[in-house]
RNA sequence: CGGGGCGUGGCGCAGUCUGGUAGCGCAUUCGACUGGGGGUCGAAAGGUCGUAGGUUCAAGUCCUACCGCCCCGACCA
């Protein structure tokens, strides 16, 4: 249940512990109008986020505390897979890209600016030009490689029209990573530890992501997956086999420095595509009918080789032990942070509202007092309170003067994996009523075997 | 960027066709009753009707322009 302690010195709030009445929780009763797809509309429900503009958004406390748990996850994994975090500005000069070639590629959706010297600046879209320019002013030797960068940060494409909230808002929050190696054959080696700490990522956030080949697009190169999770909501086609459903990217401890390519293998040598690059044919040839799968999804994250065409225009380029030089083989690794929140929304709710995975869940306990004012409930109340606090597991007290229908609501919309719930009947027994948000089944038990499953 | 729709108290909406004192539900504040799934009664506060211009004795309503937001498509993490 409280598996995620222990984030340490990254937490952004010391305090898991709050009182409703004095948060800034504010939710809605009602759908506002500008809001038509599902985990958009809870979102802003659950007093989560609030729209600025057209695809822009402020992140309200509960919306921030998912969106930086979410981001701890990404981060362990990555740091476990051996990537090194640093951080890259949201600003950038307009030079690099234009030695990319990507200045004039890319369009509309760059958002430039001008800074008061008049010059050329821009919104980064995404890293690669300033990542390669960083790793190529400093390192000149192939001792330097394999390295795996990563930084995660805001982004801003101009979308022409965003949609769907969070999951295709114009600025948006991203890890990328960005692997820098002196063959191609070294460069799949970062490949795999990618996609294997992508497996893992998405696994802790209970998602059940399947690996699509995909096509690299714009950016270029040949080796590329889309992790995809099924939702009604998907914006792509996808097609795969039933087997990836069953698949579990926990079961086996990942070896970094070992030879992932077994479970590389795993993972994708069932049929997977998504309607870009889909192969009726083949995927009739290779999958039974009963096992066939065609669903909507959501891309939550993209990987790619693309070998050398950023080292080259930037000047990547290392020695060699024979006195040669050679320009490095780079990939590239993108998660939505932000786009995750809608998407695990979309993968995990009900007509009540969301239902977090416990990993992500802004509060893990959510305090029911249906009898705020009365002296032994406020006790028996306060005392669960401070002694969850103490344990560590995050909790969100409900000491609001609300009827109970009220409190219930709130705490189904904001999804909070455990409702302790605190009234005049348990009081008198010395029990408390347990509510599983994802069953929906109830069960009384002592307050030491409560306690007891939050230390588990 | 092509097609469609919508802007009226915090939120959801009516009123616009047919011009004549800006309304309803929820939320908010106060009081009372209530008390295990958004309760009841009473009182109160809150609105430049997206913006600008025009027509008219009179504009939320009619005309023009602009701005913003949403949906479908094309495009994308």
């Amino acid at each position: 249940m409280n598996s995620l302690r222990g984030g340490g010195e990254m937490r952004i709030n010391p305090s898991h512990a709050v009182r409703m009445s004095k948060y800034f929780l504010p939710v809605l009763r009602e759908t506002p109008q500008e809001a038509q797809t599902l985990s958009h509309r809870y979102m802003l429900r659950a007093g989560m986020i609030r729209q600025a503009s057209a695809g822009i958004y402020s992140w309200l406390p509960l919306g921030f505390r998912v969106l930086k748990k979410i981001e701890q996850i990404v981060r362990e994994e990555q740091d476990r897979a051996g990537a090194q975090e640093l951080l890259m500005p949201t600003i950038q000069p307009s030079e690099i890209w234009k030695k990319s070639g990507r200045y004039e590629d890319y369009g509309k959706e760059m958002l430039r600016v001008k800074d008061r010297h008049n010059r050329e600046m821009l919104y980064g879209p995404t890293n690669e030009e300033l990542i390669t320019e960083i790793f190529g002013n400093d390192l000149r030797s192939y001792r330097d490689v394999p390295k795996i960068l990563y930084h995660i940060q805001w982004k801003f494409r101009d979308e022409v029209r965003p949609r769907y909230g969070v999951m295709r808002g114009r600025e948006f929050y991203m890890k990328d990573a960005y692997s820098f190696d002196i063959s191609p054959e070294a460069g799949r080696l970062s490949y795999n530890k990618m996609f294997v700490s992508y497996l893992r990522s998405f696994a802790r956030m209970g998602l059940k992501a399947i690996p699509m080949k995909a096509d690299a697009g714009p950016i270029g190169g040949n080796l590329s997956h889309e992790f995809i999770i099924l939702a009604e909501t998907g914006e792509s086609e996808v097609f795969c086999h039933s087997d990836y459903i069953d698949l579990d990217a926990l079961k086996d401890e990942a070896e970094y420095d070992g030879d992932l390519q077994p479970i590389i293998d795993r993972w994708t040598k069932r049929y997977a595509a998504t309607d870009e690059i889909h192969d009726e044919e083949k995927f009739h040839r290779e999958v039974p009918v009963n096992r066939r799968v065609c669903a909507r999804g959501i891309e939550i994250g993209h990987i790619f080789f693309f070998g050398t065409k950023y080292s080259e225009a930037l000047g990547a380029i290392v020695d060699l032990a024979d006195g040669g030089e050679k320009a490095l083989e780079m990939g590239s690794y993108g998660i939505g942070i932000s786009r995750l929140v809608g998407g695990i929304i979309e993968a995990s709710h009900d007509a009540n509202g969301i239902i977090w995975p416990e990993s992500v869940a802004p509060f893990h306990v959510g305090l029911v007092n249906l009898r705020q004012g009365d002296g032994a409930c406020d006790k028996v109340a306060e005392s669960i309170f401070s002694k969850v606090a103490s344990l560590g597991s995050d909790i969100i007290y409900d000491d609001r003067t609300e009827r109970a229908g009220a409190k219930f609501a709130t705490m189904d919309l904001i999804g909070v994996p455990y409702q302790v719930i605190i009234g005049p009947k348990v009081v008198e027994r010395n029990v408390i009523e347990v509510k599983n948000r994802k069953t929906g089944k109830s069960e009384e038990m002592s307050h030491d075997a409560f306690f007891n499953l939050l230390k588990a």
